[in-house]
DNA sequence: TTGATCGTTTGATGTTCGTCAAACAGTGGG
DNA sequence: CCCACTGTTTGACGAACATCAAACGATCAA
């Protein structure tokens, strides 16, 4: 079976004030600082620091970040990989996943 | 009666999460975006660009957002005057503000 | 095929949010 | 002193949201 990249908006259809609302929210925030590597990550709650949440929870929040598109999940087996859209971002709103990043880290 | 500055959150003590928050509703980019001009501006919805809202309305949404850290509202008579913490925001959030009102403005 | 694994979806629950309307409060002008 | 003005506060209501639990679906290994 093919790999398969799930629905998410395209460049021009990231919306500043969707973007702005999905990372308005702590949980979301933290799952942010963990991709801010570029690098492609699964869901496992040990690998996210997210233990304390129900996993359709965290299911759930990464939801809202791949519709408002921050980040692009691809599909492997039964596995998923998510991944910061960082050249999009970059492209729509120069400079704001920088500075989210910057002061996420503090 | 002398000038007052309304209760709002010392500089070290605004939060990403609850700017981002506050910043992810188009009702308060909207104000933001009027507030970019760095000037002082009343709460009146004419100037505002927000007839289409009740003035209490508007009232919370400022609300928001001095209780964010975003803005801050100084008294005067029986009216108060708003404005951007720019200073306070850059401080703890560098890059943050500019990046969003770029992006707002498009 | 059977079972385990990874993650989503659905439903339920309590909370927060955005909005309006009406009442309220402080201020300053006649 | 009264009244108009500016803006807030409170209450109500529906919509959206965060969370969990349970059921489900797809995949891979034995």
């Amino acid at each position: 079976m093919p790999d398969e990249t799930l629905p998410q908006p395209a460049r021009d259809e990231i919306e500043l004030v969707t973007v702005l609302r999905a990372l308005g929210d702590p949980v979301r925030l933290r799952l942010l600082a963990v991709y801010a590597d570029d690098q492609e990550h699964n869901c496992d709650q040990c690998d996210l620091g997210l233990e304390d949440l129900h996993k359709s929870t965290v299911s759930h929040h990464m939801r809202v970040l791949r519709e408002s598109g921050v980040t692009t999940t691809r599909t492997s087996g039964r596995n998923r990989f998510v991944r910061l859209r960082r050249a999009d971002l970059d492209a729509r709103f120069p400079g704001l996943l920088d500075s989210v990043l910057g002061a996420a880290e503090r």
